[in-house]
DNA sequence: ACGCTTTGGC
DNA sequence: GCCAAAGCGT
């Protein structure tokens, strides 16, 4: 059997926040060393997300053999929403599951909510994902992206990311008009997390869908800060890290004839 | 060429969230002397508004020669909300402008956002207002008034004003109820901008549409007081200070036979 | 376009 | 913890 108690139910919960607009059903692949992963691409088959939660998330975790959950992340956003931020949350399934139960205890009062929530069969490919070299990555505050994601998209459908080695610039050309946000690297030693780091081995220049900008800035409330990490004409990986996996969007760039 | 910079990006931030649902597209008028200055009425035709930042409103301001800037409020305001509020606010636009230029700065951080508008031509009659007497003026608490005004249009579409020396009434009148609020004047010497005072030549009895005073407080956050001076059968003044300026609006009462 | 809900700042 | 502003949904 699988089961995973976290110590802050508003970790899952902000996990399936993060990415239950772009995907509506979705595996949960359970595992003794890998604990639970994901792999989903968005409706519009454009955004990979790529969800990792290690035993390190969890206070406890045991599974006895490898699962597959499939999940309706709507219905488990409903459940979770249930429950407050700092109960203790389980999830429990059987070894040959049809349902998921999802317990919260609240930590101090006599208080136990369990929910069942029936599981799916859900095709799905898994994709291996090459590690490869980058041309350059970018590291800020996962807030200040979310805020240029937003606002860049009330100009345009597209948002150009251009990275030299000092600076990092987001531009959006829309018909109302122009707009740009330069960044220049810093640390700030006081609030490390307030830093903005740029490792850069060749400029790049590449255009987004601002859609999908503003999928992905959903998980900014998993992490202070956000890892871009860019190679011209290859998906973008964005990366918001959890307290012991990470949360993963890979987004492939749009190419001149499609601006 | 015009260039002007706010100290703090809010109050023209401010200042364009108090007129945009009134009024969609407008000609800031821009000279040396007089700083920038907006006529525009609104889209019904019934809410006059007047605008003058003065060149004290900015930290600097230059201006080579008179402009007249064609903008679009609803664009104006998209733009405007993408800066902080403390960040350093820069307009510029060339002597035969097509676009204006807005720039925030980070007054901390190495972050630059730059924006173009496109301007547009925009027809307007700028109609000279005399500065008459009035028959009484009004000064009270601006978030005051705005709560009267909003809490009254939950029970009518009119709001009825009546001034006699020692007193302010607002009253409504609907189907569901009629209401009232009494003000008194009175000095607060501790917070001045919570006292209430009346000047009176001649008490004064007029009724405004709900909606428009709806619309007139949305400038609340730019003054603490609110300045309101009446006159029998006359548009009413509404005016709101700046550091250095104003931003006023002139409605017309509505007449016994369409109440 | 308005109201409600969520998020951020004080 | 409370209040205000911004974003989302109807």
């Amino acid at each position: 059997m699988l089961e995973g108690k976290f110590e802050q139910a508003s970790l899952l919960k902000k996990v399936i926040e993060s990415i239950k607009d772009s995907v509506k059903l979705c595996n949960f692949n359970c595992s003794a060393e890998q604990g639970i992963t994901v792999q989903a691409i968005d409706d519009s088959r454009v955004l990979l997300i790529a969800l990792k939660m290690d035993a390190g998330c969890f206070q406890e975790y045991r599974c006895d053999r490898d699962l597959v959950l499939g999940l309706d992340l709507e219905s488990l956003g409903k459940i979770l929403r249930q429950g407050n931020n700092d109960d203790y949350l389980t999830v429990i399934a059987e070894d040959t599951p049809d349902k998921l139960l999802v317990v919260f205890e609240d930590k101090k009062k006599d208080r136990i909510s369990e929910f069942e929530l029936k599981l799916m069969d859900i095709d799905s490919d898994v994709l291996s994902i090459d590690d490869m070299d980058n041309d350059c990555s970018i590291t800020l505050p996962s807030a200040e992206f979310a805020k240029i994601a937003r606002d860049m998209k009330t100009l345009s459908e597209s948002l150009q990311i251009l990275v030299t080695k000092d600076s990092v610039k987001f531009a959006a050309e829309g018909t109302i008009g122009n707009g740009s946000v330069i960044l220049k690297p810093h640390t700030d030693m006081d609030e490390p997390d307030e830093s903005i780091r740029i490792d850069l081995n060749q400029p790049v220049n590449l255009t987004f869908g601002a859609k999908y900008l503003n999928d992905i800035v959903k998980a900014t409330a998993l992490s202070p800060t956000v890892t871009i990490k860019l190679t011209d004409k290859a998906p973008a990986l964005f990366e918001y890290r959890l307290p012991s996996g990470y949360l993963r969007y890979y987004l492939a760039p749009k190419f001149e004839d499609e601006e």
